[in-house]
DNA sequence: TCAAAAGTGTTGAGCGTACACCCATGC
DNA sequence: GCATGGGTGTACGCTCAACACTTTTGA
């Protein structure tokens, strides 16, 4: 069975980058690919358009067959259309970004196949066709929506120390942050809620542990809301 | 002739919004279709994407055909890929907006067609395809960026005065802003040279002009840069 | 001389930033 | 008792926001 039209049309895709976070840094989930073009180089995880499913769900559902997951952050960020992009035909391609909660879940990818692996942003290998463009795009956005929105709570546990905030804040933004200054604002944000529990098995003194409260953030976001801490 | 693939390919389209301020506000250029489906509706400038060409150079294409200019910003926007977009068959569009200074061009449209023209985005006809929920992201996108990019004198003659810079940022923000503070912001900022001219032919007291320097303004943009007035 | 818009400074409040020490806990 | 990270407050400078009158020009 083939299809035809009258006028030639490029093939549509998705690339995605899932980002995680551990104690090592931000990691990106590669897949090795098995065929040419570029056989045995890393790539993101993609695929077609299929003709029944929208853009968004072509996404979710690379996000699911590679991970798992179903229910994470998941955003469009642009689409590349280059005619050369690909060198067997004309592909353009639609790119997403995800965040994901390392902590929480485990991971298909990770217990999986040999053929995917999470890698460092400052380490990357040499990537595919112009995956390292869509990465830096997604790195950008991150680093900048990361300030003005409460996304970076997905990268972390549901109850975490404002330790392991801070720490979030300062991987993703790639510089360190005042400590003091750092609470004072997180807290006067007033969107964290304060539990009754500290952190456990640690070799010191026990930090609090708070959760991220999306009523409270929704309040705090009438009044102006950023990090630029 | 026709083109046949294993499997079925969504058709790939660009939509383009073009912004012009004129003294009445914040401008969007439509077309009248003239066939089905939406037939008689309002519509934004758009095309498929052809198989020779990239999907910025397509989005330039609309913006020549259309308007006969060429360099103007252009940005793209977001793409939209919901399956009942089009009512005969599965159509994905890639989302432009760019910005025309109406004050320098003739623009072909204006003499043209009668089948195209400006709408005040306030007042805007019911639209078709899903038309309204692209302007509205373009909308969106150009009131954040206006405030920390440059680019808001795209919309404005060469040479221009406090005064109508102060406008432009009042019709596209859509809220007022302070005289003082705004000179006082805008000037500091440093990146307008101040011209040995004023405006002529007005009923009263004649205003400095002025022209954006970009030079400077890349100067001024190492310190940080905002509009948050 | 009148109408219309150009042009111009000051003050108070809030926010960002810099900075250092004591405390609680597990080993 | 010591190593490790948890937790806390103050002072300065800058930017934002509010606010009103005089000047220039053409009609």
């Amino acid at each position: 069975m083939s299809f035809s039209y009258q006028f030639p049309r490029p093939a549509l895709t998705v690339d995605c980058v899932f980002f995680g976070l551990d104690n090592e840094g931000l990691m990106v989930l590669l897949i090795k690919r098995g065929l040419d073009p570029f056989r045995g180089r890393w790539a993101l995880p993609g695929g077609f358009v299929h003709i029944d499913e929208t853009v968004d769900e072509a996404a979710r559902r690379e996000l699911r067959e590679e991970t798992g997951l179903q229910r994470v952050f998941l955003e469009q960020l642009y689409t590349l259309g280059d005619l050369d992009r690909d060198p067997r035909e004309r592909v353009v391609t639609i790119g997403y970004y995800a965040l994901i909660n390392l902590h929480d879940h485990r991971l298909k990818a990770a217990s999986d196949a040999a053929n995917a692996a999470w890698f460092d942003i400052v380490d990357l290998p040499r990537l595919a066709f112009d995956h390292d463009a869509i990465i830096e795009m997604a790195l950008k956005r991150l680093k900048s929506k990361v300030r003005y929105c409460p996304i970076g709570f997905e990268l972390l546990p549901r109850k975490f120390t404002l330790s392991q905030l801070q720490r979030m804040y300062e991987t993703v933004l790639a510089r360190p942050l005042d400590k003091r200054n750092f609470r004072k604002k997180v807290l006067q944000l007033d969107m964290l809620e304060e539990l009754d529990e500290v952190e456990q098995d640690v070799a010191h003194r026990a930090a609090r542990l708070y959760r991220f409260n999306e009523a409270k953030y929704v309040k705090a976001t009438e009044q102006g809301f950023n990090f630029e801490i």
